[in-house]
DNA sequence: GGTTGATCTGAACGGGCGTTCAGTAAATCC
DNA sequence: GGATTTACTGAACGCCCGTTCAGATCAACC
């Protein structure tokens, strides 16, 4: 049901996708989705909440101290590739935020400023070790990611550019972005 | 209704919001809106097409010839104040591309290239002159808009940044991540 | 002051919505 | 092999949807 859910919800949007259609997309009648999610509304929360989860223990992996620009080029190909990997649960989790209800949407957003964090960290630390020169690090932590997020409105696997190739034209991008004059 | 309907669907989305609100909004009855548009899905297109020929036209403001380097400036400061100035059409015109009927979403798909080619240019003169060293001028050119768009998504007039320091920042890392290394 | 034209109402159309729930069928256990 | 648990059906609930259209309202014109 949540990988069925999760695809429709990707491709028409929660609100023009009804529990009827996600149940016959699984082979079932609408009433028995609802032994698995209480209603609509936390099946969105869930998927959404399950991403961010996944996406901030993903991120442990990455190194969290050294030197700041390994830690930036680890954490631009991390971003790339995490995401590249499942663009229906990004494409959700950002399209449907504003059908998530308040209190849900809070969850998600506090996840989220974390991730930010961890990205302008690293920002911070090399702009002391001199590596970097941003003038405001939550501002560049937001663009950069902005950036890296925008792979996954064109990039379709198996065309023009390679993954590596793709990583390494936007490490080449982050890296001078943020480097000293 | 035209006003009454941007608001409404970049506040709710498209989906989520029904020709009788959108009547409610303008004070007036759901079947007095069909005077104004044959149904909601060419409401929805006129409201992208438009905003599509506005970003296109005031773009012919900006200079067609000259160094690389000042062309960029311009146009990145151009974008995000365009986009700043008309949140909603923006918000709308990136969410609701999956609502269009196919023929609908062909025509602003082009209208977007469009757009995405006259930054590429500049950056393929760039490159031609010297000033640039960006290993892949389309891509570059996609996630350089992706990330001046990104400030669309957190900037508030009256903010701990003013309009003129949003640009300031954004030059800064557009200029540095095409920049020769 | 009667006519025209534009604008809007209000009801109706067929249909889909999220959700609930009594009942059924099949698998599991003693 | 009877009892229990689990999983699902199918119908129903009240409600909202996009769209149509005959008729009301009213300003502008002759």
């Amino acid at each position: 049901m949540r990988a069925a859910a999760l695809k429709l919800f990707a491709r028409h949007g929660y609100a023009a996708v009804s529990m009827r259609r996600i149940a016959a997309e699984v082979g079932v009648q609408a009433g028995a989705l609802y032994s698995y999610t209480p209603d609509k509304q936390t099946l969105l929360f869930s998927l959404l909440e399950n991403h961010m989860e996944e996406l901030l223990a993903a991120r442990m992996a990455l190194p969290a101290s050294g030197p700041a620009l390994a830690r930036l080029e680890a954490f631009t190909r991390f971003h790339i590739r995490f995401h590249l990997e499942r663009p229906e649960a990004v494409f959700i989790s950002y399209m449907e935020l504003r059908n998530l209800e308040p209190e849900n949407f809070a969850v998600i957003e506090r996840l989220r400023r974390d991730y930010e964090t961890f990205l302008e960290t690293i920002l911070r630390d090399g702009d002391a070790e001199g590596v970097f020169a941003v003038p405001d690090t939550k501002i560049a932590a937001l663009a950069l990611i902005a950036m890296l997020n925008g792979v996954n409105t064109w990039y379709r696997a198996g065309g023009r550019l390679s993954l590596a190739e793709v990583e390494a034209i936007h490490w080449d991008m982050v890296r001078k972005a943020v480097a000293p004059a």
